[in-house]
DNA sequence: ATAGGGTTAG
């Protein structure tokens, strides 16, 4: 769906007499097309909200979302599909002061208590440093120190304690200690500093335990309180326990400040609740918020992962408008946030916006820019941007390095990267690592240089540098191509033993090994290696390769392994089993495999019709498959000659140019097929990777030729 | 420094 900035954000009044904002977002990844998330401004007259909610003085008794919920049901059912999108402006009655607004977040961040430091202070930090020195596990030793606090507990040394000790159990244990000796009335800045050290340590059920002490005690629990329970929930993805947390502050009637706020729109935003935050995001607004820069970051991050393109300029637009500062981490959320939906050319202008406005960017800025540039395969803009980070000194890290070698074989910059990987050698602060690793076998895998990548291996073994099944696939794939089996059969030998675990894509590199050692011995060793990665699928080859196994045998296990395959690798198992079913001569085997895998949908656009023209995409497919798929359409058309059905003017067989790297020597394989089948296609001259034939070619080739393309059925 | 919120790689 495209979506015009103007509907993004869009302002504007349904009706003269009661004058509404409405601004709307929207998001492309939600099941309506069109759908609105709306909320109403300060004046709102008539809103049917009132019918909907709980009068004013039961809000403390109903959760947020439960308020929440029938403003947005009511107002986008309100909202016909074909209302016009911008009416003429009325004169806007901004303030009906005669009508209750309810309040949706505190404007004013909770103040802090402030605490005086006195003289035993020294004493102190002397104290908490012996604590800190204990050992952890031994509570005498620890109750041992405590004896040698220096003189009576006072709130302020109290404080000081708690907030230097380290890590959190002994925090948790003096505050215990506190609680336990009646030393002191206990505060609510005591448990929020525990509290805050068991965040360190992701001990939610502690904080949990503590909220739960508080309450039971009649201790208050504040903004800063649920801030942190809400943040340390989130943080160990209890997501429920945060929106719980979160309501029970509502239904005891304390509102959230913007921080807690701001929290619990991240809470929504991973939870991938993209309308609530909408809702509540809107509904602070409406009620004269104005969010910070983080809450923006928030929002910016939430539709990054949604892939939501249109959010994230709907973020700049609403902070420019409302005057709100970018700072270095909303940039860099910003530019992650486009990583995950493209758009380069996006970053690049707010990239040089950042530089303009006199933010230095961080090794993680660069990094998200670099990704986008090569996602984008725009390697001259990447290489730009790495002429300019040397020049300008920026700084360097060592994902940043990894991730501009994995630009350079995205792109196919061989030499840049073997630079990139020396830089990193000599930096003296970033050592290469299995990722740095893995760039560099790519790079030399998609080369064929089977000797660099041989190196780069034993490198790897010598430094002790972590194997994973990426780095093991390239150099599979490598000596694949290269037809170095043994080598092959040691490497995967060497990961398997390492415990490298082999996947889908490790195994479908396997099955072209498979499919390309066809007729060698060699092809035992990579099927005993196949058995041991995938033997369900190895049995398979078995099995299709048996003339006497029935399609409805092929279909089930076919589904089965399919099914029990990731997504991705799909079509590539069903092109690498195609092909080894067409060298072992078993075309009729060869075109159920085609069929099956049209049937499950791996082959989407291989054949596409207008009212004009037919075709036959064959780009993604492998030889083999490509050949069948031709033989396939070829019976088609003889038939409907036969039947002498309504054909078009034009048809067309599409191979692509061999840039692609599944489709190398496919153009030239496939003219040598149709030359073969004596099939009346020829090269295009204007369309390369083309070749076509008129209604007439095929009708005529079918009269003279028609029992000669008649594969065994 | 000293009770709370936002951003990393196949």
């Amino acid at each position: 769906m495209a979506t015009s900035l103007s509907s993004v954000i869009q302002i504007s009044f349904l009706d003269t007499k009661t004058t509404r904002t409405r601004f709307s977002i929207a998001t492309p990844t939600l099941k309506s097309h069109r759908k609105f998330f709306t909320t109403c401004s300060k004046s709102t007259p008539d809103l049917p909200v009132s019918e909907t909610t709980p009068p004013n003085n039961n809000i403390k008794n109903s959760s947020l979302s439960d308020q929440l919920a029938p403003l947005a049901n009511s107002t986008l059912s309100t909202l016909p599909e074909d209302q016009p999108k911008l009416l003429p402006k009325p004169n806007p009655t901004w303030v009906n002061p005669t009508k209750v607004k309810r309040p949706m977040l505190s404007h004013q961040r909770q103040k802090r208590s402030s605490v005086f430091y006195n003289p035993q202070m020294r004493e102190f930090q002397h104290f908490t440093q012996k604590l800190n020195n204990c050992d952890v596990s031994s509570e005498a030793e620890f109750m041992a120190c405590l004896e040698e606090i220096p003189s009576s507990l006072t709130r302020e040394n109290a404080l000081l304690v708690l907030n230097s000790l380290k890590p959190w159990q002994k925090t948790h244990k003096f505050l215990n200690w506190i609680k336990n000796q009646n030393l002191l009335p206990m505060e609510t800045i005591f448990y929020n500093v525990t509290m805050k050290s068991l965040r360190f340590g992701r001990q939610f059920g502690l904080i949990e335990e503590l909220a739960h002490q508080m309450i039971d005690d009649g201790v208050e629990l504040d903004n800063i309180t649920y801030s942190t329970i809400i943040n340390c929930a989130k943080k160990c993805n209890l997501f429920d326990k945060a929106e719980y947390w979160f309501e029970r502050m509502y239904k005891t009637g304390l509102m959230p400040d913007e921080v807690t706020f701001s929290a619990i729109l991240d809470v929504y935003a991973g939870l991938g609740k993209v309308e609530e935050v909408i809702n509540l995001f809107e509904r602070g607004r409406a009620n004269g918020w104005k969010p910070d820069a983080i809450t923006f970051s928030v929002l910016g991050k939430m539709f990054g992962e949604a892939g939501d393109y249109d959010g994230i300029r709907y973020v700049l637009q609403e902070m420019k408008s409302l005057g709100v500062q970018r700072n270095l981490v909303l940039y860099n959320t910003l530019f992650e946030a486009m990583g995950k939906v493209g758009k380069p050319g996006f970053a690049r202008s707010l990239f040089e916006e950042m530089i303009d406005s006199g933010i230095t960017p961080i090794a993680r800025t660069l990094t998200a820019i670099i990704k986008i540039y090569g996602k984008a395969r725009w390697s001259k803009d990447a290489l730009d941007l790495w002429k300019r980070m040397k020049e300008n000194g920026w700084p360097m890290d060592f994902i940043l390095y990894n991730t501009l070698m994995n630009m350079c074989a995205d792109v196919g910059l061989v030499r840049e990267a073997e630079t990139l990987f020396r830089d990193m050698k000599h930096s003296g602060q970033c050592k290469p690592d299995s990722w740095s690793y893995t760039a560099m076998l790519k790079i030399y895998g998609s080369e064929g240089d089977v000797d660099k990548s041989m190196k780069l291996f034993e490198e790897m073994t010598k430094f002790g540098i972590e194997l994973n099944v990426m780095g093991c696939t390239c150099l599979i794939q490598c000596l694949g191509k290269a037809m170095e089996i043994d080598a092959l059969v040691r490497v995967f030998d060497i990961y398997v033993e390492k415990g490298v675990k082999p996947d889908d894509k490790l195994c479908g590199c396997l099955l072209s090994v498979v499919s390309l050692s066809q007729g060698s011995k060699d092809q035992e060793k990579v099927l005993a290696c196949l058995q041991r990665a995938n033997p369900k699928l190895a049995a398979f080859i078995q099995l299709i390769a048996d003339e006497q196994t029935s399609f409805e045998t092929v279909k089930e296990e076919f589904k089965g392994i399919m099914s029990n395959a990731v997504v991705e690798v799909r079509k590539a198992f069903c092109n690498c089993l195609i092909d080894i079913c067409r060298n072992k001569d078993l075309l009729e085997r060869a075109h159920d495999l085609l069929y099956l895998g049209t049937l499950y949908g791996f082959y989407p656009t291989l054949y596409h019709k207008s009212q004009h023209e037919w075709c036959l995409d064959v780009r993604t497919l492998s030889v083999g498959a490509a050949l069948t798929a031709l033989e396939e359409w070829m019976t088609t058309l003889t038939k409907l000659v036969k039947r002498e059905e309504a054909l078009p003017d034009l048809f067309l067989a599409q191979t692509g140019t061999g840039a692609h790297k599944f489709a190398q020597g496919l153009n030239i394989s496939f003219a040598s097929h149709l030359r073969k089948l004596d099939a009346p296609f020829r090269q295009s001259e204007d369309k390369v990777g083309s070749f076509i034939a008129t209604k007439n070619d095929i009708v005529s080739w079918v009269q003279s030729n028609s029992p000669s393309v008649s594969i065994a059925t």
